[in-house]
DNA sequence: CAGAAATAATAATTATACATATCAATTTCA
DNA sequence: TGAAATTGATATGTATAATTATTATTTCTG
């Protein structure tokens, strides 16, 4: 059990709290969204009629795994994916209605859920928390 | 891009760097391990003939995972599963001789790539960091 | 001891996640 | 202009990761 206290075990803790607290959160809320498929959404919202392409590097997926993300959300009726005229190789994507209301109504919830997600730390440490992952992952963004 | 700061978001995105180090250190090293299969080798060094089941609650996986992680560890030569004479529902995992020597070896490499997970960081504000994983973690596998 | 409940593992299903290869379309530039 | 490089998406393969169902076995209970 040494690797317990290890910064990339501690982490995958963290991501496995994170994305179960998001799943049982919405199902509570009568939602089947996954925290991908609602990071999608976002990005959407920001900018519709993007690519595909557009939205992995965004939120930083891999290109591969947002064509099933997608896939997904079209068959859920929240996402409409047109060839691109701009450009035939691209599919453009946007939100539908369905998928917009939807978008507005679970924000708020999604919202909600980040505190339970660090439900062990009081306020500030959260905060503490919160500013420090942000300078470790923004770090990464720029400089590689 | 509301979701941006979020809790969640942040999290995923350190797990995502965080398994890209570990596969980029260990590839440089010559091992093909990923993270999954070196933390379940971790946990039968403490843990020798350990069943599945027992593996997967030490480091908090879901049993059917463990299945198949160990699958692959047996497919590289580095576990041995046995069938335990007490229960012949379980199976006994321990690390073979190749699995113990990869594992002394590519420990200190573990450890040293910990810091490099958080590089943007300074030493302090790793140490505060992982404080804080730890608690929110630590609070979720008591109280739930 | 027999039937019921519990347990360990596997199988199947769904959803990420990434690398690599391939295909098609477009852009660049010689 | 036409070949080369680039780009967007899909396909393929591997590895997690959780849920549910199934099977085998054990334990518990009456």
């Amino acid at each position: 059990m040494k690797a317990h206290g290890m910064a990339g075990h501690l982490i995958r803790r963290l991501n496995q709290i994170s994305t179960h607290v998001f799943s049982r959160k919405m199902q509570d809320a009568g939602y089947d969204l996954t925290p991908v498929q609602f990071a999608a959404m976002d990005a959407l919202v920001a900018n519709p009629g993007i690519d595909q392409a557009g939205i992995a590097a965004r939120i930083a997926y891999d290109r591969a795994t947002i064509g099933g993300v997608i896939d997904r959300l079209v068959q859920k009726g929240y996402v409409q994916r047109v060839v691109a005229k701009r450009d035939r190789r691209a599919r453009e994507v946007r939100l539908t209605e369905l998928g917009s209301n939807t978008y507005e109504t679970v924000l708020p919830i999604v919202r909600a859920l980040q505190d339970d997600i660090l439900s062990g730390l009081d306020d500030s440490e959260r905060e503490a928390f919160l500013v420090l992952a942000q300078k470790a992952v923004g770090s990464m963004e720029d400089g590689g």
